[in-house]
RNA sequence: GGGGCGAUAGCUCAAUGGUAGAGCAGCGUCCUUUUAAGUCGUUGGUUCUGGGUUCGAAUCCCAGUCGCCCCA
């Protein structure tokens, strides 16, 4: 031990440690087991009544974000689940001790506080604390208040401090899970039943997309973590679950991008005895009442866009080979029975500029084109009903065009929201379906789904939903990672700090 | 995978080859209704990492790490 004190003033870690050391020296414990509250900070706000100051008393719990130091008084805030609210501390209120002890306290501490409401001079509904404790001490010190923290990757790597200083991001959140659990009760009030079923699967199917890979030690096999929920929920429409739902993780191990993330959260339901119509119908209801809840409103601006996306109402519905034709200029899906069919597809996608790779198959060259020039323009909530059949092998072929499946996509605000299908049921089209898959994809026959579907399936509209380009959609966000709390981030070096 | 941009104090940002600065936060002072509170003073730097060029590098060059954007 030396003699000379250490110049710690610069370093707030230390500052902030020797403080709990003195704490814990002076018999205190700076983290305490529990508090009292008997408010959030909304509900004290909403408890105050006009002109009855120092009447109501409340009990709050929170972490201090703002500190105004007058001397014998203080105004600060804190912050919890539900936003900040202002409390006002008096020497000769709380005692000298105890006052001490409060100036002691620093930016980012958790308090628990003994008050009753006020108004302040200018107007603000403020705790006046007669009793106060610090229940747990914060080391380190919390980013900028003004300016909040921006830097992205420290935004993703320390989402704790993003939710902290940056407001918005806590909304974010908070609309995230009220969209999620709007969707919930919607379906439930279709009597839907909500199931879980394996991440960990020895097929990945249900979607076109590359699998990660992992490996149970005690069975000794490599299993996929699944890339949809679709042909675990069938196999429950087999069983008798007639209606019935799932939100849950998929991995699809592919690029990152302002779109997509490896892991993502997907709705899918299954109805018996209904079809890609029906799903129509469910979609609207599902997305009506997740803006009202969220939103109160059925409009939202569409921040990429500037229109104002307009929820209520009828949605348009347009065919694929409609949109095509129209975007190409001429009637290019007549000549689709015809041998013509793939140069006049080419010709129709260099004319619009599009590059052609020479290994594409037709159907890919064709929705290139929906992909690159109609799908962006479309912001409105649009139906896209029809497409050809090699786009999806688990859809019932359309009765009147063999090359066509019953199916939508939902499109809005440029971005697929949700594709619904009429599901296959007869298990030879679908064995046949996936067998041309297979050659193509990575993805391997799944018998067992095959078998079940031997057993029979009742017919049966399917539908997925992308939480997050919903979450993203009605929130204005601007990236997937702004609606996704932990993004997907090369890892950090094992035991690096900071 | 390719191209572009970025990383400087705890946070937000300056400094274009010549002693690394500001605001907030911190530390010390004044202030019993503040609103990014105010006031006076003050501490704090592996300029992402490693090489190189140069009398001299945050700045120029090379390689790497991490992130963002665009493209595939």
């Amino acid at each position: 031990m030396s003699d000379i004190p250490q110049d710690i003033s610069h370093d707030q870690y230390a500052v902030r440690l020797k403080k709990l050391q003195d704490l814990r020296a002076a018999g205190s414990d700076p983290f305490r087991a529990n508090c009292e509250q008997t408010h959030f900070s909304g509900e004290a706000l909403k408890a105050y009544v006009d002109g009855q100051d120092y009447t109501v008393p409340v009990k709050v719990a929170g972490r201090l974000v703002v500190i105004r130091d007058m001397g014998k008084s203080q105004f600060v805030k804190i912050l919890d689940q539900q936003g900040q609210i202002q409390l006002y501390v008096k020497k000769d209120l709380v005692g000298d001790g105890p006052y001490a002890a409060f100036k002691k306290l620093d930016l980012g501490d958790f308090i628990g506080v003994e008050g009753t409401l006020f108004k302040s001079k200018s107007g603000e509904i403020t705790v006046r604390v007669d009793k106060f404790v610090l229940v747990a001490k914060a080391l380190r010190p919390l980013p900028e208040k003004w300016h909040g923290l921006t830097d992205p990757e420290q935004v993703y790597r320390q989402r704790y401090l993003d939710l902290v200083v940056n407001p918005e991001s806590r909304d974010r959140l908070l609309k995230r899970s009220q969209i999620v659990a709007s969707l919930r009760r919607t379906l439930a009030g279709r009597k839907f039943i909500e199931v879980e079923t394996p991440v960990l699967e020895g097929v990945a199917g249900g979607a076109a997309a590359r699998p990660f890979t992992t490996h149970h030690n005690a069975l000794g096999a490599d299993f996929f973590l699944r890339i949809a929920l679709e042909l675990r929920l069938k196999r429950l429409l087999v069983g008798g679950i007639d209606r019935v739902f799932e939100i849950g993780r998929v991995f699809r191990n592919e690029g990152v991008s302002r779109k997509h993330n490896p892991e993502f959260t997907m709705l899918e339901v299954y109805q018996a005895y209904s079809d890609f119509r029906g799903m129509m119908d469910l979609i609207k209801a599902l997305l009506q009442n997740a803006c009202r809840d969220v939103l109160g409103a059925t409009e939202i601006k569409h921040a990429a866009s500037g229109q104002v996306i307009n929820f209520a109402g009828d949605w348009r519905e347009a065919r694929y080979f409609d949109l095509i034709d129209e975007a190409v200029g001429f009637k290019l899906s007549e000549f689709r029975p015809t041998p013509d069919y793939r140069a006049k597809a080419i010709e129709g996608a260099k004319q619009l500029g599009l590059e052609i790779h020479d290994g594409w198959e037709t159907f890919e060259i064709v929705n290139e084109i929906f992909g690159k020039k109609i799908e962006p323009t479309l912001i409105q909530p649009t139906f896209v009903t029809h497409l050809p059949k090699e786009l999806c092998p688990l859809a019932k072929l359309n009765q009147q065009d063999a090359g066509l499946i019953d199916v939508f996509e939902l499109i809005i605000g440029g971005m697929e929201v949700a594709p619904a299908y009429s599901e296959q049921n007869d298990p030879a089209v679908q064995r046949e379906m996936f067998e041309k898959q297979v050659g193509e994809e990575t993805q391997n026959l799944d018998n067992d789904f095959l078998l079940a579907l031997e057993h029979g399936m009742p017919p049966a509209g399917g539908m997925g939903v992308g939480i997050d380009r919903l979450t993203i959609l009605l929130t204005g966000a601007e990236s997937i990672r702004d609606v996704i709390l932990f993004p997907s981030l090369r890892p950090t070096p094992a035991g690096d700090k900071q």
